[in-house]
DNA sequence: GAAAGAAATGGAAACGTTTCCATAAGGAGC
DNA sequence: GCTCCTTATGGAAACGTTTCCATTTCTTTC
């Protein structure tokens, strides 16, 4: 037969009443040995399963959460994501998954499904925490929720990397390093407040250190037309020592298209991604980059979630200082330090420092091939 | 009211019956505009959606799809994931996750979990296709599923990549380029299918190709002690000059073990990966591997399933051709050519070419350090 | 052996839909 | 004004659970 057996038919053959069959099959309320026996027998026999569906609609409750991401092709969101799925694993939970391709209208269409689909709470990352349609359905629905990526608009808990303070220590690192023309690199600028917070935060130390106002490169695929765009840049700005790059893969890319361009990384180009993926150690120059923790982050935020929903109480995000830092790599270089005393960083490259000067001729022989 | 409204409430304001909410909502049957109009108003009114969870009962269809991977971790599975979760989430189908880490229970016990929740399909990479507890589940259930990446027992479907196949594509790349000592690097031997059939079809054609049975070099996680095992890897076969790894992070990894090691690929020792991951076009050496084509796999299988579930015809998969190839890259170097008329490959390394010489003693100063 | 209490059991309502069927309302034709 | 047909409408059953409550069955105690 190929019908699915209900609660009903292993109560017509245990020869008994469905609630008898409930009671013993979720050991609620009493049940002679014998019938027992003979209910687990029938569901033995019927390779009976309960309907989660039906049980649902009765207490209401589904055991599923909604997580909804931009992407998991980037790791640091997968890397959350697989975080999130372990902890609400392990708590009897499962995730529904919805990838949004940073777009909003997809975002928002998803939020409304999951809600339908009453889903016991919602973990998200939205294009832009403070214009959410689909944060303001699950808030009016009281769903519980939890940000995550998204820095959280009023006193609300959001499990975040820190991306305004993470670029500032960018900032901080590159002042360091006596960088002072520094470009950045986007991507997704548009569709993303992360990337908008950490260009923000850069600008901002970048001018409480006394360095030039960051130029923006904004590029809007992964392409390969990155090499073209950052050859233009470059010759457009040929003060530039260092780029902050929105993320490592940028980073990465960044690198490889300055070795195109006869560039070298870190003597001519010092370059910082931001994330702190794994392949970052692996490679030859290692990445400098901000190392986040996208694993618990997803984790915790999943916590947030389930004390939400079982009323204990909820875990404390760790302070920033815990969710990034900054690795050093082989992709950023000091350079010579400009003299302390000569005023308060002049507009103006540094003619008499080598490996700038290098950086510079360099460039120049690439531009009139 | 913290109360959600349910298609009664909605009759009872639009003072009708639910028969007619139901009808005029889903645009089945006929209504009269006044009425139309009460009931539009009713459900603006009262924020109104209707709970899947009720049509699910009553339709027996959740609009849900189970999709069961080892890890998200792994850029592979990232991407076919994603590509799936696209095909489903237009196709109007929502995708529960689950992630089993390469552990068989957790794989059984979601498969069971999914069932009862009553998916419309599953689509699913398992640890071992030929005993899958899950898998046969499945079957008996005749719910509709499709594998993804394991290759499938009898005359089934499976979106595979031609796991052996790849892997002889790799031998007779190493024998073109005149390798004849290799090796195999792997990881989750145990719990991967996949990974046993690369490493069958890898000595099979080495076998034809008349090269040394490659030496299996087994890792349990992908940790930080590659390179002592690398070491003494090498040491134990001071003659291999090629080295296959199952994966492109293991890839990537080695290589970066070498150059801890004081040996460099690609002169002294070349490799191969696997998967055709995105960073290893962006090192240097850029990773000779095989490329697939992840995305393209889950979206074929997500279209098999919704073929199975309205009775359309399933797309075919592609051929073996289509679904991999060879990347050339840096890792790889050719060795001298053995003298054709050499006899059939003795199996001795030649102590006359410079490269592999190069690589000995410098495998050997590494030695005695 | 009867009464009283405890233990076991089943019936039925409820959860939120859709859909079948019956009824009510409206209009056309005589 | 009456019948007849069409179009609207609502009641109720069904989907698979859980749980309340009433009823039955079994122990115990006198």
């Amino acid at each position: 037969m190929g019908h699915i057996a209900t609660i009903k038919d292993v109560a017509q053959r245990a020869r008994c009443g469905v609630a008898t069959v409930s009671r013993v099959l979720n050991n609620t309320g009493p049940a002679s040995a014998k019938m027992r026996e003979r209910v687990l027998a029938a569901v033995d026999e019927l390779d009976f399963q309960f309907s989660e569906v039906g049980r649902s609609l009765q207490s209401s409750t589904t055991r599923t959460i909604g997580c909804v991401v931009p992407s998991i092709e980037n790791p640091v969101y997968a890397n959350a994501v697989q975080g999130a799925q372990e902890v609400f694993l392990n708590a009897g939970y499962q995730m529904l998954l919805v990838c949004t391709n940073y777009n909003p209208e997809i975002e928002t269409r998803a939020i409304r499904t999951l809600i339908a689909k009453q889903v016991d709470g919602i973990l998200l990352t939205v294009a832009d925490a403070q214009n959410s349609e689909g944060l303001n359905l699950i808030r009016s629905r009281q769903l519980p929720h939890s940000l995550l990526f998204n820095e959280a608009p009023a006193g609300q808990v959001s499990w975040s990397v820190g991306d305004h303070a993470a670029a500032a220590m960018v900032a901080d690192v590159f002042a360091e390093n006596n960088h002072t023309y520094t470009g950045f690199l986007a991507l997704n600028f548009l569709n993303s407040d992360r990337a908008r917070q950490r260009y923000e935060g850069f600008v901002e130390r970048c001018a409480q250190n006394e360095m030039a106002r960051p130029v923006l490169l904004e590029v809007d695929d992964d392409g390969l037309d990155l090499t073209a765009h950052l050859k233009d840049f470059l010759d457009d700005h040929p003060s530039l020592t260092g780029i902050f790059a929105s993320n490592d893969f940028l980073a990465l890319a960044s690198i490889r298209s300055a070795r195109k361009l006869s560039i070298e990384v870190p003597q001519d180009l010092s370059i910082v991604g931001f994330d702190g993926i794994k392949v970052g150690q692996l490679v030859e120059p290692s990445l400098a980059t901000i190392e986040t923790v996208p694993q618990a982050l997803g984790a915790g935020a999943s916590q947030t979630i389930l004390s939400i929903i079982n009323g204990s109480a909820p875990p404390e995000v760790p302070l920033e200082e815990k969710r990034f830092s900054f690795r050093a790599g082989g992709s950023l270089m000091p350079l010579a330090a400009e003299s302390e005393d000569d005023g308060k960083g002049t507009a103006f490259p540094l003619s008499n420092d080598p490996t700038h000067q290098k950086a510079k001729s360099n460039r120049r022989d690439q531009d009139e091939i």
